[in-house]
RNA sequence: GCCCAGAUGGCGGAAUCGGUAGACGCGCUGGUCUCAAACACCAGUGGGGCAACCCGUGCCGGUUCGACCCCGGCUCUGGGUACCA
């Protein structure tokens, strides 16, 4: 009987929707494992065939860890706020929850056809106001919450406010913005406004003033690579630097959490190593130098270079730096708030692009604290304000910036490493052994020497000492910045906050949701006023109406703090957590839900979400860790990156001038220009004419210039996009080749972490395949299987296979697996193998692969349940021992000849057997046997000479 | 600049432990079927040579009886990150 795909998958998919094959629920007799999915954005273009990739791998590995036994939880959902829907409805007036809504229910019904095990009654959208209900809950605990350093976990603000009521800020460590110092009295003199800003220094969810790329015309500020030289991509419209308040996640008190989590889970190590970076952990050493300043009489710097101390020639503030403006001398006052000036109106991308060496003396000295030596301190832009305390000890032998610095202004450069030449440029590497400390007597500090050590010995001997002696402390900083959480957009979760003489104010847990406000008119206004704008009035229920009347809206000058709302991030944030529990309408997870599903065994996404999505969701876990609503101090356990799936373009090659177009071995012989041509009227790099004629109206009157009477396209991998028109839907896939072949053939590709460009020609061997897999049931029209024992043939072949996919699956290589089954296909079809026993086996086998197919078999095969309810075979070893050996005879250590010896290597016997077939072969006839090498099961080796 | 990953036929890629390099698929060539084409099926297919055989995993060197695999030094490609002291 024919293969037809067509009306299989189509019922086994009815079957499936109705009986709810794939709905799981608790059920502690099993071990849970939950496997998930980074969900998709959905945009209006629909599914391409790389985006399935993803899905199908996990959906491999879903499978077949339900039929090994696991009671698997495989969700899916939609992360569906974002920048498209909304500039969609400003150019259109579309509403983006109505785009949104249709751009779903086409996703939808694409994944649908490719036959995942999602269990739908758990999806998630972040918009819907039952799902950011627990957004906005987070954030509020957030808000009510403080990092403790001590016992390393969040507590509520409550207890902090207790301590300030009682001690003051004495003897409190926890993560702050700013290290502020006062006493019990101060702190219970102050207004309630007072105590409610102070309090922003420390809660975990914060308004703070931070640099922003602001774009006056759109009303909203822009992330760095939406600017480029000053102006914003969409629009052309200039952009500055501003300061501006904004809500702010303080991420960076999970720092070292977030380091050390890294050790406990299973992710590629160049994820975890992406990371470590983005993090950023440096040790170092923070040191008071003196100055010579009235009004700034200390400095403090950081360096993780503290060896370097004799070295240092110059200070460098950063320009934002509050030390600049007390250290500035009036002599130098005008040169220093000219250069300040001038750096503040260059962006980020300027300096960054344009990195000369500037600067200007502020006219004062700092005092080198091991020395007594006097040195100018500097402002420059090369010095970060938001890194360690906004200023340096600069030591140009060691230090490349510094180097440069000290050229271009003339300052002293003094080497501290034996040897090293630093005539044409620094010494940076940590290594060698340091000398030039001064003699006894001349330092300040008499009798502290570093000569002689290594630089490891040296910095750990200065940290000691400057500990010791008052001189500072010794300091980590991280790298990693705390998030910026407002976005001056309305396609967003609101914030659950109202604002009161300007003072922010949470709204009570019990009056969540805060639904996003229905506005009717998107377009942007003639005064130039955001769209939101036309959201006079927010939507809110009678608990919260009130406060809105009392809300001062002022959108003309800044996209008022009000109108903004939460990041993309937000709701990808916690969304594994709401899938365990995801109807649940008073808590975001259920304590039994997330006892029992706790976290998530297998990831897989794309590693572009390396720095965003998976250091804010592992963050966000954690916070909910501390709380209690998570069990689990990491959120994912092993994560997978799958590659991209690019674009393979064609092009036609038009002679210039004419609509003439010319083949691709031809086109050297004219002078041409490439164009674009859709790759749906391309097969195998040959052109439909008639196709493309039809194509377009300007291609109407083409003429060809042919080879061999074909016209051969050129080719290129390229981003799949529609611009460039090589977009494949996996709906005409589907529908040529069903969604089985689609599965096989996009595991096929390649390694599923690689990115590779989609070719379809290749598609038909995987159809093949299904097909002849197909053929081993029937005989011509019947369906044919007997009770026969099987072979010890059958049994090899079968055994092999399930060797191979069993570790194949656990590795996520299932690429080489689909060879396994095609050469497990034809031995058996020509075994001519019709036993029950090995074909159903090899059903369940195929089952996470082609789930279509296998379905469909199982049930010809008798049985009235589903195939996922088998279980997942055993291999044996035995069906697999080799009755012959390979034997390699090396002359001077060239292999030569190749005989058979007659069974296993590991044998002595038969290695024994294996010496005497080579003495008695002719070729050996005249050497003399250097040794035996023995190779377990594979060879025996005799080197002889 | 720094960090990470990689380089194998015409193409995608196998070789998971240091043991027959190129599995499997595509493409190509020949054949069967067909009036013909497409589909399908069968055979061949790393390069050179009539052949025996020789040469072949980015380049140079090393370890080993034996290296795509391990070690040292390069070249190139892809990704991340960037004045982080």
């Amino acid at each position: 009987m024919e293969y037809n795909f067509q009306d299989i998958e189509q019922r086994w998919r009815t079957y499936w929707a109705t009986k709810k094959t794939y709905h799981v629920e608790i059920d502690e007799n099993k071990p849970k494992f939950y496997v998930l999915n980074m969900f998709p954005y959905p945009s209006g273009a629909g599914l391409h065939v790389g985006h399935p990739l993803g899905y199908i791998a996990s959906d491999i590995y879903a499978r077949y860890k339900r039929l090994c036994g696991y009671n698997v939880l495989n969700p899916m959902g939609y992360d569906a706020y974002g920048l498209p829907a909304e500039q969609y409805a400003i150019q259109t007036g579309q509403h983006p929850a109505i785009t949104t809504e249709e751009n779903i229910a086409h996703y939808r019904e694409q994944l649908d056809k490719i036959g995942f095990s999602f269990d739908w009654d758990r999806e998630v959208r972040t918009c819907d106001p039952a799902y950011y209900h627990w957004t906005q809950w987070a954030f509020l605990k957030m808000y009510g919450s403080f990092y403790c350093n001590k016992c390393q976990k969040a507590q509520p603000i409550t207890l902090l406010e207790e301590h300030l009521r009682t001690y003051g800020t004495e003897g409190l460590d926890v993560a702050q913005t700013e290290e502020l110092h006062f006493s019990p009295e101060y702190w219970n003199g102050l207004t309630e406004q007072e105590r409610q800003q102070t309090l922003m220094n420390y809660r975990l969810a914060y308004l703070g003033e931070t640099m922003v790329n602001w774009c006056a015309e759109l009303g909203t500020v822009l992330a760095n690579d939406e600017v480029v030289d000053g102006l914003s991509v969409r629009g052309g419209f200039p952009v500055v630097q501003k300061k501006m308040k904004q809500w702010c996640l303080r991420v960076s008190a999970y720092a070292q959490r977030l380091l050390d989590g890294l050790d406990q889970i299973n992710w590629s190590e160049s994820l975890k190593e992406t990371q470590r970076n983005w993090i950023g952990r440096s040790e170092g050493t923070e040191m008071n130098f003196r100055t010579n300043s009235a009004t700034q009489p200390e400095v403090t710097i950081f360096t993780t270079r503290a060896d370097t101390i004799f070295g240092v020639t110059f200070m460098v503030l950063a320009p934002e730096s509050e030390y600049v403006k007390p250290l500035t001398t009036e002599a130098q006052r005008e040169a220093v708030e000219r250069y300040v000036e001038e750096t503040k109106k260059r962006t980020e991308r300027e300096r960054i692009a344009d990195r000369r060496v500037s600067g200007v003396f502020t006219g004062s000295y700092a005092e080198n604290p091991f020395t007594g030596e006097q040195i100018p301190i500097w402002v420059s832009d090369y010095v970060l304000s938001g890194y360690g305390t906004g200023a340096i000890m600069a030591v140009p032998a060691h230090d490349s910036r510094d180097y440069a610095f000290a050229r271009h202004f003339n300052l002293p450069i003094r080497p501290l490493i034996e040897g090293c030449d630093v005539s044409e440029e620094s010494f940076d590497a940590k290594e060698g052994i340091v000398c030039n400390s001064p003699a006894e007597g001349t330092s300040a500090l008499k009798g502290f020497t570093l000569n002689g050590l290594s630089v490891k010995e040296a910095i750990q001997t200065t940290k000691e000492f400057v500990t010791a002696n008052g001189l500072g402390r010794v300091k980590t900083n991280y790298r990693l910045r705390d998030a910026i959480f407002s976005r001056q957009r309305y396609w967003g979760e609101p914030f659950p906050i109202f604002y009161k003489d300007g003072l922010p104010q949470p709204i009570p847990e019990d009056c969540l949701p805060i639904e996003l406000p229905d506005v009717s008119v998107f377009l942007p206004t003639q005064t130039g006023e955001p769209p939101l704008g036309n959201a006079t009035k927010w939507a809110w229920d009678t608990c919260k109406r009130e406060v809105v009347e009392n809300t001062l809206i002022d959108h003309k000058t800044v996209f008022p703090l009000e109108l903004s709302t939460m990041p993309g991030f937000a709701g990808s944030s916690a969304y594994y957590l709401r899938y365990m529990d995801s109807t649940n309408a008073t808590a975001l997870v259920g304590e039994k839900a997330n006892q029992y599903w706790r976290n998530v065994d297998l990831y897989v996404g794309g590693s572009e979400h390396a720095t965003g999505h998976l250091i804010y969701s592992r963050f966000w876990n954690k916070f909910l860790h501390d709380i209690g609503i998570s069990c689990e101090e990491e959120p994912f356990k092993k994560l997978v990156n799958q590659g991209m799936i690019q674009g393979r373009s064609n092009f036609v090659y038009r002679v210039k001038g004419t609509q003439t177009y010319v083949s691709l071995g031809l086109k050297d012989k004219y002078d041409v220009t490439p164009i674009h041509v859709d790759v749906n009227i391309v097969e195998n790099d040959v052109l439909d004419l008639e196709k493309f004629k039809a194509w377009r109206p300007e291609y109407k009157d083409a003429e060809f210039i042919l080879e061999d009477g074909k016209y051969i396209c050129g080719w290129a991998v390229e981003k799949m996009s529609k611009s460039m028109f090589n977009v494949v839907n996996p709906d005409h896939i589907i529908e040529r080749y069903g969604a089985d072949t689609l599965r096989i053939y996009e595991m096929f590709l390649g390694p599923i972490s690689q990115s590779k460009p989609w070719d379809s020609s290749g598609i038909d061997g995987s159809a093949r395949f299904l097909r002849k897999f197909w053929n081993l049931f029937f005989d011509g029209e019947t369906f044919c299987i007997d009770d026969s024992t099987p072979t010890a043939e059958n049994l090899k072949s079968l055994h092999k296979l399930i060797k191979k996919i069993s570790e194949d699956v656990e590795d996520f290589s299932f690429n080489t697996s689909i060879p396994a089954f095609m050469i497990a296909t034809s031995e058996l079809s020509a075994q001519k193998c019709r036993s029950r026993q090995i074909l159903e086996t090899a059903v369940i086998l195929i089952a996470p692969y082609a789930p279509h197919i296998a379905e469909e078999l199982w049930s010809l095969l008798g049985h009235d349940t589903t195939v996922f309810d088998a279980n997942w075979p055993k291999f044996e070893e035995k069906y697999l021992v080799e009755s012959t050996v390979t034997m390699a005879v090396s002359f001077n250590g060239k292999t030569r000849y190749t005989i058979q010896a007659s069974a296993d290597a590991s044998n002595e016997e038969v290695q024994q057997q294996a010496l005497n077939d080579a003495n008695a072969a002719k070729y050996l006839e005249g050497h003399q046997i250097v040794k035996v090498i023995v190779v377990p099961k594979r060879i025996v080796n005799i080197v002889i000479k």
